[in-house]
RNA sequence: GGCCCCUUCGUCUAGCGGCCUAGGACACCGCCCUUUCAAGGCGGCGGCGCGGGUUCGAAUCCCGUAGGGGCUACCA
């Protein structure tokens, strides 16, 4: 909304701080997604960090989860795991040393101070202010003990954690990138916890401490921090008194990604799992499309664009600061824009992975997903249902009557689609089925245009039957479903032998429930 | 409860005082095209939460109010 423009040079830094646990999510893509462009628009840098600081809940398939989910959308980052970079370790697991010195020159200081209190201690004072209608946060038990009482603290044997303290009456504000002006007093914000007991760092510290030991610039995140905002913001300033730091990063605060309802779009619904998308043949041009456009526009009518475009147009100014519904509706219609204008070819090798998945395909030498023979068939019938798709599984329905054998070989046997069968091939189907079948048989010539006029001919003129109901017969006879690429098209790539093989059984079956 | 954020068609949004009898997209509904289904074309339905101000003039600015959401952990 307010951006300095001046100040947004390529000595741009953004961070990207998932944490290993459980599956990606599409609001976790998005938010890196628009950290990458913003990077990548002023010419800045993207960091990828791990923030795997609580050993209970993260797990090595998630992280790795997390790499691949980059790396199909195409988002790079330029320093990181695996790409390194000057201010790495770039896993907090890593850096804890860092954070040990880091809390103990904050203690040392006196911006931070041991607490006593225990958990239970904690919890009942929330309980009691909670039940006196005050607000339940710390409220400062052990902010100013004498060294007498941490002694005896010490002797009686308890544990401590170290707590940042709250600077007093002060109005914590700042500009926020989508937000515009936000402020909160301090004494709304209590002392928080920086190291747990055993001494192990939490998020509080970690990650202000590594936005401030990478030189972070701007802090793009979900809205959900931004109450944690004003915490952080005192802890910035104190790590450049310290001298850690060269100055408090920039914030923006991205508006959720909602779900049904008014929720935050949740891991029970299924559209929310990234991996949801590269399985069900989502585009990553595609996916990335419609995620840029939950909280951001162009500006302009235009809605279909690339990645590279989104970058070129990113500059953090034009975030909406609404929550926005995912709608898997519009994903998948962007999706289908971007599936739309593929070439032939690259459409084809897009899909090759959905037959094989499913049991289509005999497959080629040398590791090839196809034979050459189902290859040069693909390439012919991609153009047949390219504007009928709009995701790469659905070439599995679409396709799936050109890849599937007599039952002699590895493959799928044809089979009928039961629904349609029953509904189309019924007793009076089999005059059509015969007709077609005696005019299929003397074609001298497999092409297209012979068998639309050979079937025009026969059904049309020859039994006086309306198009739709002369070729739907043999639509289902052949595709198995009433739904279908273009006829014509597709019992040319067909072939004679199953067209007629398929018209035969389908008569036979018409004739049966005569 | 406290603090904070948000509020334009069903959904995502454009709009930053007059260009707005509010534009686009998705969805939905018609019609056209058509061998099915799509795609495409044309058209339709549908919105500024409410109340006060400020102003010649408000979707746009201010205040209030209502509603929604987030945070309030030795999770991140």
């Amino acid at each position: 909304m307010t951006i300095d423009t001046s100040k947004l040079d390529n000595s741009v830094r953004v961070r990207f701080p998932p944490s290993p646990t459980g599956d990606p999510h599409v609001g976790m893509v998005r938010s890196a997604l628009f950290n990458y462009a913003f990077a990548r628009h002023y010419g800045g840098k993207l960091v990828l960090r791990i923030e795997d600081t609580d050993a209970a809940r993260n797990t090595e398939e998630s992280y790795q989860a997390i790499l691949n989910t980059l790396r199909w959308t195409g988002i790079e980052w330029d320093e990181g795991p695996e790409v390194g970079g000057e201010f790495g370790p770039y896993r907090q697991s890593e850096r804890g040393e860092i954070y040990a010195d880091t809390a103990a020159k904050l203690l040392e200081a006196g911006k931070a101070y041991p607490c006593y209190c225990t958990a239970e201690e904690l919890e009942a004072a929330r309980e009691k202010a909670k039940a006196e209608k005050r607000a339940p946060g710390y409220e400062g038990t052990c902010r100013n003990l004498t060294a007498e009482q941490i002694a005896a603290y010490e002797a009686e044997g308890r544990t401590h954690v170290v707590r940042f303290r709250m600077p007093e009456n002060r109005t914590i504000s700042w500009d926020d990138l989508v937000r515009g002006a936000i402020s909160f007093e301090s004494v709304n914000v209590p002392d928080y916890p920086l190291l747990r007991a055993d001494g192990s760092p939490l998020y509080t510290l970690t990650n202000p401490t590594d936005d401030a030991l990478m030189g972070i610039t701007h802090v793009l995140r979900g809205e959900d921090l931004l109450s944690s905002t004003p915490r952080q913001i005192p802890l910035h300033e104190a790590l450049v008194e310290l001298g850690l730091s060269k100055g408090v990063p920039e914030f923006g605060h991205l508006p959720f990604v909602m779900g049904e309802g008014n929720k935050k779009l949740s891991k029970r619904d299924p559209e929310a799992s990234f991996s949801f998308y590269p399985r069900t043949g989502y585009l990553p041009e595609g996916l990335v499309n419609y995620l840029a456009l939950l909280g951001w526009s162009l500006g302009n009518d235009e809605e279909i664009f690339s990645l590279d475009e989104l970058v070129a147009a990113f500059d953090g100014t034009r975030v909406s600061a609404n929550p926005a519904r995912f709608d898997l509706k519009k994903c998948e219609a962007i999706n289908a824009v971007h599936l739309r204008a593929l070439e032939t070819e690259d459409l084809a090798k897009r899909i090759l992975p959905f037959l094989d998945r499913e049991g289509l395909l005999l497959g080629g030498t040398d590791g090839h997903l196809a034979n050459e023979e189902e290859w040069r068939t693909l390439l012919a019938a991609v153009p047949l249902v390219q504007e009928r798709m709009t995701v790469l599984s659905e070439a599995i329905g679409m396709l799936g009557f050109l890849y599937t054998g007599d039952g002699s070989d590895a493959r799928h046997a044809f089979a009928l689609n039961e629904d349609d069968a029953a509904k189309v091939l019924t007793a009076d189907a089999w005059p059509t089925l015969t007709a077609a079948f005696a005019a299929l048989d003397a074609l001298p010539e497999w092409t297209a245009a012979a068998i639309d006029e050979a079937l025009r001919t026969a059904l049309i003129e020859g039994l006086g039957l309306k198009p739709k109901n002369a070729f739907t017969p043999v639509r289902v006879a052949v595709t198995g479903r009433r739904v279908s690429p273009p006829l014509f098209e597709s019992l040319e790539l067909l072939g004679r032998e199953r067209t007629l093989a398929r018209l035969r059984a389908a008569d036979a079956r018409a004739r049966a429930a005569a």
